[in-house]
RNA sequence: UGGGGGUUCGUCUAGUGGUAGGACAGCGGACUCUGAAUCCGUAUGCCGAGGUUCGAAUCCUCGACCCCCAGCCA
């Protein structure tokens, strides 16, 4: 489902592609595929990369493969699996019949293997770890050739097929390409293609006891599913070479390599090592945390599909290092949640109103527009009454200068309700405030003034005696700098986690009508931000939203910088 | 002091010899029963130095800086 309203990209890979076909390079073929290692979840800068892929299959009526990079039993899981899975679907994107394993092609990697043996092309190596470290020389020097290199094909294939039955240790050999010990890129400087492993592995089970190098499986993996454009990150080009050279002595087919630059974003962290240690170490809840870059998390917390597809598509693809500005994710967020979110009030730290000329036991019913920017989502009944919540924030004892809202003696609006005027404040014994008195005019019903007087600011609320409690999570920004990992070589990036990116309200109060609110429905809390029901903790009796966004603040930046000149 | 990539507004990104454009962020304004949304306006950029050319972000030369590679990880 391509963006219809967008323009199709004219990115360096689509430009590529056209052109192979003007050239018929592969026929007219497009395909493609999304390549996850199940070791993990799949964040945000995954999405970039099925955007793409799924994206670019479906510009050109091709199709993209969901295959599962599962090559070391050690790291993966089949939790990841299910989770990786879930996720694209949830993107919207669907593989058809073709979801692969790298595991698939075990089989056939081993024959191939056997096959570069007998052509002399790979040898089992019996250097330890440690010692072909040792051997593989750095940056500026060449490596030295072990001294297994030049064992016989005979003695190779019978050694290599001991290593299979599993009659030696894990780590005791490898299967080695033979390349050249001395080539300036390291990738070829006989890169192990099989280790031994005794390990089960969630496809395979315990069918096998060595298992073959990512290098090695990734590129025949994508050979065989005779894929067009492989699509992958820049940390891989001078793999590349290595990638021709296995496809070269085998004899087969080779898709086009095309690399491009990862997703970094500002004030989070992309990496999968570093999201795990995150959620061992208990700084976040889990994988699904609303604070972390996954895609379950931003589900979670309420971001739509749509939104992430719309944000890959504007941040575009190159290969310049670059980091984007969360700012912009924030922005596809609320640009696709005003057009679809349910407009409600909700008020997060109450303040008790009375309006003391209102009729005691009356209650009215104010019709609510659910959503301005959509009329046929049509509008509810809110009750009204006597005794109502207004946010703290919307009242000041003293207001600043431009500071619109309620203060003693000043009418404001409560929206598609009265004009109400703040006649007494109520004070506890310790000056807290704990109630205002205002009166409100009964000409104003709706919000409307028959004299045409006009108020400087409209306030929501919720009726004190038919508001549900709620419990509130806000959540904000994971870390407090840009850049996490880069500060300098004495922080962690977890010295960096904004303490405030979890704040628990407990005592909000809700208009009545959510109380069917179903988990991951989505609304907009008028003046106040996006919001969704919990799907893990919300109940009807408890309802739990999370924050999805703010919305955009003007006041809360005249405040700030209101503040700054007193300082 | 090896190899592979990269450098265009604050941030992403177009532009491939002919007026450097868009988006977000910023700033200013209009409108408003959400200080939202919407609309309008506006500042800011070709890594540097030479060269070729009527004309260079684009071509050439030299330089600077940044990223990746020394896992039996992917």
């Amino acid at each position: 489902m391509p963006d219809s309203e967008n323009p199709v990209a004219a990115d360096f890979i689509r430009t590529l592609i056209r052109k192979d076909n003007e050239t018929n390079r592969f026929g007219g073929r497009v395909h493609t595929r999304f390549p996850p290692e199940p070791n993990g979840y799949l964040h945000i800068g995954h999405a970039k990369s099925i955007v793409l892929n799924f994206g670019i299959a479906e510009e050109f009526d091709g199709l993209c493969n969901l295959r599962f990079d599962d090559t070391n039993p050690s790291k993966e899981d089949t939790e990841y699996i299910e989770s990786i899975i879930e996720d694209v679907h949830w993107l919207g994107y669907d593989w058809g019949n073709r979801l692969f394993h790298a595991s698939d092609y075990f089989d056939q990697l081993y024959e191939y293997a056997v096959q570069l043996i007998k052509l002399g092309k790979a040898y089992v190596d019996d250097l330890s770890a440690e010692e072909l470290r040792q051997q593989r020389g750095t940056l500026t020097e060449p490596g030295i050739e072990s001294p297994y290199r030049n064992r016989s094909v005979s003695e190779n294939l019978d050694l290599f097929q001991k290593m299979r039955s599993g009659e030696f240790p894990d780590g005791s050999r490898t299967l080695r390409a033979k390349i050249d010990m001395k080539s300036p890129n390291l990738n070829m400087r006989d890169p192990v293609m099989y280790r031994i492993k005794k390990e089960s592995h969630p496809h395979t089970g315990d069918k096998w006891c060595i298992y073959p190098m990512y290098d090695y499986t990734h590129c025949v993996s994508d050979s065989i599913e005779l894929i067009t454009h492989s699509i992958c990150t820049l940390e891989f080009e001078d793999h590349r070479p290595l990638y021709d050279w296995f496809l070269d002595q085998l004899n087969l087919y080779h898709p086009q390599q095309i690399e491009f630059a990862r997703l970094n974003l500002s004030y989070t962290i992309m990496s999968k090592r570093k999201l795990l240690q995150l959620v061992k170490e208990r700084y976040v809840s889990g994988w699904d945390d609303p604070r972390m870059p996954t895609i379950s998390g931003l589900r979670r917390r309420g971001v739509t599909p749509e939104s992430i597809r719309t944000f890959c598509d504007r941040i575009g693809v190159a290969k310049n290092d670059s980091t984007v500005d969360i700012a912009l994710l924030e922005f596809c967020i609320r640009e696709d949640l005003n057009k679809r979110a349910v407009r409600v009030m909700g008020v997060l730290n109450p303040l008790k109103v009375t309006l003391t000329n209102y009729p005691e036991n009356q209650v009215e019913y104010m019709e609510c527009i659910n959503n301005p920017e959509d009329e046929s989502m049509g509008t509810r009944l809110v009750p009204f009454c006597r005794e109502l919540y207004i946010d703290y924030d919307d009242f000041r004892e003293i207001p600043p200068s431009k500071f619109y809202r309620l203060s003693p003696g000043r009418e404001v609006r409560l929206r598609y309700g009265y004009f109400i005027r703040c006649q007494e404040i109520v004070k506890d014994e310790k000056g807290n405030i704990i109630e205002l008195r205002c009166t409100y005019d009964p000409e104003t019903r709706g919000g409307f003034a028959p004299d045409g007087r006009k108020v400087q600011a409209t306030i929501h609320w919720v009726s004190a005696q038919h508001a549900l409690n709620a419990e509130v999570r806000l959540y904000d920004r994971l870390f407090n700098i840009p850049n996490p990992l880069g500060e300098n070589e004495n922080t962690q990036f977890t010295d960096f986690i904004n303490p405030n990116s979890l704040t628990i309200l407990q005592n909000c109060k809700v208009e009545p009508s959510l109380q069917s609110a179903k988990p991951t429905e989505r609304f907009q809390f008028e003046r106040v931000g996006y919001f969704c029901i919990d799907s893990r903790d919300s109940r009807p009796d408890c309802l739990v939203f999370n924050r999805t966004v703010t919305l955009k603040d003007i006041w809360a930046k005249i405040e700030a910088s209101l503040n700054q000149k007193k300082s």
